[in-house]
DNA sequence: GCTTAAACGAGACGGTACGTCATGTCTTAAG
DNA sequence: CTTAAGACATGACGTACCGTCTCGTTTAAGC
């Protein structure tokens, strides 16, 4: 029951080129560069081209990145869970830092604040969160606990961003990952 | 020794009109009709007078928010620590999800990241971190640690951020407060 | 071999547009109103479709006026010397004093002497002199004389220019035109 | 029955800055640069004070070089008509051309075509027609014509000022001049 | 092989914000 | 009461990008 499409098919290398320019721009000459126009021309794609598949820069940058950042994120299990999350601290470090796709995402984090359309976007690709959740996964039932939640996918991910965000820098990965397990083993709350 | 100025003194009244129209405008008509040019005819002032003392709306709007920030984040001393843990997560969220200086700040820590010169602006400013601290020096004490460290303010404030920032919603607070303090008070390291 | 243009082609009812709300603003709200801006507006035209075809008002205005200034200044040749003298005359005086595009004329003269792009432009398209060349080609030789020359141009026209542009009247032309073709009709120099 | 004024004085210093800002203007940086604000700045004079005296720069303009241009066209009798008239009109091409206080008549006179308030100004002035009826008058009796009229005045100078104003060079002036004297010593109409 | 139909590049279109500049008015303190 | 300084509201400047439109030209699939 599926249609046939009927005229010209839709031009891969167009699309290709399109999501390579975005990503140049971005590098290139920072966000204020990434536009329709500059996409378009930047690509040698006609504008309507652009905006026949995308409505905007929002759409491309994501469709642009989303794939690396899954790969980047990906984690191999580690023997013990200190490693464990600290190797996945680092991994995340490094995308947020040094990384084209976590440049990426940043910059559609910042657009979500203020486009609400950008914010559902970006709401339902979910970056970051499966790579946590799956670090959390393994390392849980080595803690008699089920990590598998969103709290925990802000514990362990939201310092790391946070320090990102503000700062530009990482904080110590070692301290945060010893804080964090020791706040996961014993669930009951702690006093003054 | 100070120069006498010369000629007609700024006035006050454009001043408070522009912070109050950036306001305004955030609120009403959201982050893209924060303008220079929507601000000036929004504030019945000319928009020299807008470019003669600002040079950004970033500028702008962290003129117009960062005193109500400081106020809104300032808490009060609890009698334990998990009060104090908690009455500052909950300040902070409130500042985040519902306050209009928390909106500011999100707009801003969002243009941080495509824009260099308003990443150093909204640094110096460093909304955040002074609350932070000062919630941390009051409990650290009562753990007998010093907690009073950009790692710790990152661990206290990065969750809520970050599930704010992705998600638009704040996670468990009392389930974070635990965990946080039971990281906090005991130092070594946890394996699995 | 001509290159087959590509991409929408120019629209000429923008064209016409543009060209008729100078025509107008001019009329009605004089050269104060004649702005590129104000142009746009009035043709409800974008301003960069202006600019993308004539880069300053007197591009504009001379391309308004240069095709209706041949037509009007266009004389129909007269059985004697005088009358067809004292015709081109009248022509002229009507065509600075009361004619639309000799408003233009007269403006763009202005502008001439303080810009030298229009100088240059005005001096291309040499609005009066071939009107005035076509009157000569007919008279000198009923004079016995060849009088299609730059001063006898200069002579002809000279006179009632600078009435017009000084005092915003014209001076006598019967008697302007009998002292030119006496002054024509014998070459030797004459002493007191 | 004098007024004592009351106050500070005026300034004559500043009056006489003025006068020279402007001129320097003109000639540094053309007309574009004869600016309110700008002249203020050149003459190290508040802009008020500018505005206090003088409503637009053509009234500056004018006053910066009427008093040049008198005495630049100020001619001194010569023993016969030819030799009186070339002399004048070779005075006339000179101050059209080279001089300054030539230059600033050529911009009034610009201006003159589209603002109705500097045309009653230049008019009152009354820059060229003195120096002309002048030399007219000289001349008149040696012809046996009465010759200090509009209409002589525009014949005598209209050539050479239509020359000037639109190609920017004088015409043969001694062939002008055989002309005019020609034209004005018999009086009755010239036929084919 | 011809027709149909959609995608393609190019680029003009009407808008609108940008940051700069000059306008003429005003508000100071100094003389 | 004039002066220099300079802030004020206004509005045109020329540039850039927006998203839409109108061209002539591919590029397949289906008749």
């Amino acid at each position: 029951m599926s249609t046939t499409p009927v005229g010209r098919p839709r031009s891969e290398s167009a699309r290709r080129a399109v999501l390579q320019a975005v990503d140049d721009l971005l590098a290139e000459v920072g966000y204020a560069g990434v536009t329709m126009k500059g996409i378009a021309d930047r690509a040698g794609v006609g504008r309507q081209t652009v905006y026949r598949w995308w409505s905007t820069t929002a759409e491309i940058l994501l469709e642009a990145c989303v794939a690396d950042a899954r790969d980047e994120l990906r984690t191999v299990p580690q023997p013990d869970a200190r490693r464990d999350v600290l190797g996945y601290l680092r991994l995340l470090e490094a995308f947020l830092l040094h990384s084209h796709a976590g440049l990426c995402y940043r910059v559609l984090l910042g657009e979500t604040q203020h486009d609400g359309a950008v914010r559902e976007l970006v709401a339902r690709a979910d970056i970051l969160a499966p790579s946590a959740r799956a670090c959390l996964r393994r390392v849980g039932p080595r803690l008699q606990q089920d990590l598998d939640h969103d709290l925990h996918v802000a514990e362990l991910v939201g310092p790391v961003v946070y320090a990102v965000l503000t700062t530009g820098g990482a904080p110590d990965l070692e301290a945060l990952t010893d804080h964090l397990l020791a706040g996961w083993s014993r669930g009951g709350p702690a006093g003054a």
